[in-house]
RNA sequence: UGGGUCGUCGCCAAGCGGUAAGGCACGGGGUUUUGAUCUCCGCAUACCAAGGUUCGAAUCCUUGCGACCCAGCCA
């Protein structure tokens, strides 16, 4: 599916799926799966091929299963799929089926025993280190094993008693006998099945034998009847292996494995190895913290399942390498939240500003809008009196070029409300400015000033009617855009990737915000209400990203 | 002198023999009570290189060059 905004493209996976219609290739039905591993969370890789496989099956009006690749119990976890599962819905998708690889152990036992019989597996007792001598390197052919000779009674023997848990882990692996002299180093004889005496988190201790991935994915893909098998390019050499077993094997059907670039994005990493190690090296705060690249990270910083979905489809999809630059995601945000997300008012560093010729107890309840563009999203209340705060940035005693905010003698609009003249700079012992003296122009709610310019805007709340909330600015992880590059990945992590800003005060409205609710802080950017640690007596607010900033300092 | 894959604008990416789409980024103009948004304009005589085929080539052929992946009982 593509948003309907996002003009759909053509790409070599749409048009072979469509040619694959046209010719009526299996019945002209289209199915396809996504097959995460749990072994970790989803990061925007992953929402690529997430979008690019559910997208094939609602564009063609076919089925899209998830399914677990749980093979290898000692790396994967509940937790995991219980995130995934998660995390594929907040995207906004459905599967057709949820589905495991180890649901189907039985039967790919069964095939395992179908391949010895056809004399096309044996049991091998080479240990790891010798299999890997035994073959050969990308020049040298390899050398076959003295059990490849094995008889099938002894194979099947052997294979069951392995099953049987009659041996330790690593005596024995049972390996599809095709070509030791292949070019194609994955056609050597391949493992197919290892033995790990591990609890599996969905069979328990049924099996002490595990299936491995290029022998099982292919036959998971085959029992679903899935006709395109979308995977990354990595795996362009194991089609081979994968469609062996397929020919071998009287499967319920072949379906065709097509290989894609996977995502690579700038400043961030998408290796679930690594994004573990920061997690559990605590150099981020969980696979939730928002800095991560990770699904529950990007949610958390306040991303849309829109704007993911928008960013995935304007990437492309093809088979060239290609890194991804921020600004494309950005993009993809702020068009979504600008129109979206309701405006408010938050100051981030305040400076105390006090309007001399306001009345001392008075308090104004002025009219905002929600949206400068959409008046159908209402307006709200936002109080006004004498005493109110501003962004120290948005004050300057000696101002750059072009500035068009505050100065001493210079005039500004508070947004929403009046135009204000600094009067006089109140600094403390340190020299720093602690405190503006203003005054207002009565004249300028609602409207211009006659006679006179007044080019800059600048936010503010009341600072007895305004609220402490914590802000948390996301910085890049990475200092360096291609981080995987680095020979430690750890050396160019920034180490100011957040920055947290204790004292600001927010718009009186914002205390009625819910979790995970966006918004546009006027003039800094959109935000997002902590759905982890912000309640009602602590308001804590995660920035998603800046507003565009055009202006050019000097 | 192993195998597989890929080379079109700074970053993505269409193009499928008929004379280089689009997006992001960038530069400039306009509107604006967000230096936001919106809007207008600009942005590859050129498709890794060199030959060849053709009336015509980014598209076909040949030869180079460059990049990526593969030697887990990981996926």
């Amino acid at each position: 599916m593509s948003t309907q905004d996002t003009p759909v493209s053509s790409n070599f996976i749409r048009q072979i799926i469509a040619e694959d219609r046209h010719n009526n290739k299996h019945n002209g039905r289209v199915a396809t799966r996504f097959p995460p591993e749990p072994n970790g969370y989803l990061h925007i890789g992953h929402a690529k091929s997430i979008c690019l496989n559910f997208g094939m099956a609602i564009e063609n009006n076919g089925s899209c299963n998830l399914r677990f690749d749980d093979t290898n119990p000692e790396k994967e976890s509940i937790e995991y799929m219980e995130a995934i599962q998660r995390d594929v819905q907040w995207l906004g998708f459905s599967w057709d089926n949820l589905c495991h690889a180890s649901d189907y152990f039985e039967q790919l036992y069964a095939y395992a025993v179908q391949l010895i019989e056809q004399g096309l597996a044996y049991v091998d007792s080479l240990s790891a280190d010798e299999i890997r001598a035994y073959r050969g390197s990308l020049t040298e052919a390899g050398k076959e094993s003295p059990d490849r000779s094995r008889s099938v009674a002894e194979n099947l023997d052997l294979f069951a008693r392995m099953r049987a848990g009659e041996f330790n882990d690593g005596d024995y692996v049972l390996r599809a006998k095709i070509d030791m002299a292949a070019p194609n180093i994955n056609m050597r004889d391949p493992a197919i099945y290892r033995i790990r005496r591990v609890h599996h988190q969905r069979t328990g201790n049924a099996w002490c034998i595990y299936p491995m991935y290029d022998y099982t994915h292919c036959l998971s893909d085959a029992l679903e009847n899935i006709t395109h098998s979308l995977c990354t390019l990595e795996f362009e050499d194991h089609r081979p292996l994968y469609d062996w077993v397929l020919t071998q094997l009287n499967t319920p059907s072949h379906p065709q494995q097509i290989e894609f670039a996977r995502l690579q994005l700038e400043y961030t990493i998408v290796s679930k190895r690594k994004l573990n190690q920061l997690v559990i090296e605590n150099h981020v705060h969980g696979w939730d913290d928002p800095r991560m690249p990770t699904l529950a990270g990007l949610r958390r910083a306040g991303f849309t399942p829109k704007a993911i979905k928008d960013f995935c489809e304007r990437i492309g999809l093809t088979k060239q390498n290609s890194w991804i630059e921020m600004g494309v995601l950005e993009y993809c945000i702020r068009e979504d939240l600008n129109e979206n997300a309701l405006r408010a008012m938050a100051v981030l560093q305040p400076l105390r500003v006090v309007i001399t010729n306001y009345p001392e107890t008075q308090c104004e309840r002025l009219c905002l809008s929600n949206h400068p563009q959409r008046p159908e999203l209402g307006h709200r209340e936002v109080p006004f009196a004498r005493v109110i705060l501003i962004e120290q940035d948005d004050f300057a005693e000696l101002p750059p070029p072009k500035y068009k905010r505050l100065t001493l003698g210079g005039e500004v609009r508070l947004r929403g409300a009046y135009v204000i003249r600094c009067d006089e700079v109140i600094k403390n012992e340190q020299g720093q400015v602690i405190e503006l003296r203003c005054t207002f122009d009565e004249a300028t709610l609602g409207k211009n000033p006659e006679g006179r310019k007044v080019k800059g805007v600048i936010h503010w709340v009341a600072q007895d009617y305004s609220y402490p909330a914590e802000i948390r600015l996301y910085h890049r992880l990475f200092t360096v855009p291609h981080p995987d590059n680095e020979e430690n990945f750890l050396s160019v992590l920034n180490p100011n990737s957040l920055e947290v800003l204790s004292d600001c005060r927010v718009e009186e409205s914002l205390v009625a915000a819910s979790s995970e609710q966006r918004f546009q802080f006027e003039r800094t950017g959109y935000f997002c209400l902590d759905a982890v640690e912000a309640s009602q007596e602590r308001l804590i607010f995660n920035r998603t990203v800046t507003l565009r900033d055009g202006w050019v300092k000097e």
